[in-house]
DNA sequence: TCGTTTTTGGTCGACAAGACCATAACTTCC
DNA sequence: GGAAGTTATGGTCTTGTCGACCAAAAACGA
């Protein structure tokens, strides 16, 4: 950028905006796929995405896609983590994208958008399981948003934004064991988040036990405390080489 | 992207590649500018880059521009960070950026680029005042990439970047304290990082003294846990919004 | 009523982290 | 050449965290 320049010397990009949604549902982290209408790629499952405009800023452009393609309007849960630029990648044309990755609690009615042909929630293991194929570099920009959703996890807050507005302590920690693949135990878990004050503000209220009968768990809402992390740290970092004890 | 396009019916967009380039010097956390010969902000500090060319990957970009402007041929200390799209960001054209982290051991012999009319490291504490103003929204890329750093320190061996071949404990505790602000215990430090094999290696050689004098300190190679995260993590902030004094 | 399931609370031991002290090895200064 | 200073390095102790495991409580279905 140090150099002079002229707009018509310099190759011409289009930049796009693609937003990876996440959800969770049955236990299991979910991503929003749609089935693309037209060429290129056409028949194929993509994440859901559009044109920057020019007068808009990339966190509003996420945001408008975002609108567009769920009809939910939370920008606070937008974070970009990626830029993906690798010639080729569209065959059209040289094409910048911004990828930016959206938490949802619950998607309730996915609604085709006006661009494709269909939309569904997919179990991110076989959205990125190997013979699963999706457009353009997709499958890569998937695979990242899920290992950054793996480390946010306990540096920032993201983990209430999977669950509803009052949630009980079970469904706060399915949310760790489905996005890092592990067990915790409940009991701890529930001391972690529930002894220090600011994480979880009980309403008073109790959810309706499930099917199978059992203790309707207490209600809580998000404190305030999420703002500045998460209570609980991603367990076992990877610790190759235990040979001493 | 779902829809079906035209490229001549998409806003065209120029996408630049900016280098913020950081260095350890003097037990300071230093940061690479450039003096911008040439409209617009002709005369002001920027960070160095360029734009990016249709036939090589974003990363392949900031290589090459990190090596026009330093010399320094290293890619795997090249890390993107963020893209910058906001309109009106440079006064002439539609401009997305696409910023990247390099931190560089020593840089020994800084010289001007072809664009740029001078070259110098300077304290991030001093580039990031308010009274200095860098060009376009380089001051906000450059807060970016630190804090980039900071949250890096523990969970990527990014702290081996700062430092030679071969260094020392104190070296390396160097890094940490400058980068989160901190004081480190020395002999804390030094149990931590020697105590479990994998991260440093010992050379056998030992660091001549500074002019200060004191016992000459053992020489180490980093080990190969790098790859898996840092050995040290960062301690409790307890005040928040700490800026980079 | 009992049996099952889930939540919720308690205890205990292992281990990490930091404060602090002590000693060793080398410098410069006088 | 010795003294004083500076830095590296090792030791110990205390504190708090974290997880494994156990146990009770609260609902539901039969």
């Amino acid at each position: 950028m140090a150099g002079g320049y002229d707009p018509s010397q310099f190759p011409a990009f289009a930049v796009t905006v693609d937003v990876v949604i996440l959800t969770m549902s049955g236990g299991r982290l979910h991503v929003l796929l749609v089935r693309r209408g037209v060429a290129p790629f056409r028949g194929m499952w993509a994440i859901p995405g559009g044109f920057k405009r020019p007068a808009e800023t990339l966190d509003e452009a996420a945001k408008r896609e975002l609108a567009e393609e769920t009809g939910v309007d939370s920008a606070s849960l937008l974070k970009q983590f990626g830029a993906y630029g690798d010639p080729g990648r569209d065959p059209r044309m040289n094409v910048v994208t911004v990828a930016y990755l959206a938490v949802l609690r619950a998607v309730g009615a996915i609604v085709a958008g006006t661009d494709a042909a269909a939309a569904a929630l997919v179990p991110v293991s076989e959205a990125l399981h190997e013979k699963t194929e999706l457009a353009f570099d997709h499958s890569r920009i998937v695979r990242d948003a899920v290992e950054r959703v793996r480390t946010d996890l306990d540096r920032t807050g993201i983990a209430t934004a999977f669950v509803g507005p009052t949630f009980t302590v079970a469904e706060l920690r399915a949310v760790y064991e489905a996005v890092w693949g592990v067990r915790l135990d409940g009991a701890n878990f529930r001391r972690r988040v529930v002894a220090e004050d600011g994480w979880v503000i009980p309403t008073g209220r109790r959810a309706r036990p499930g099917s199978s009968g059992g203790k309707p768990a207490e209600l809580f809402r998000a404190g305030r405390m999420w703002r500045h992390g998460g209570p609980i740290r991603q367990p076992q970092r990877p610790d190759k080489g235990n040979g001493t004890r």
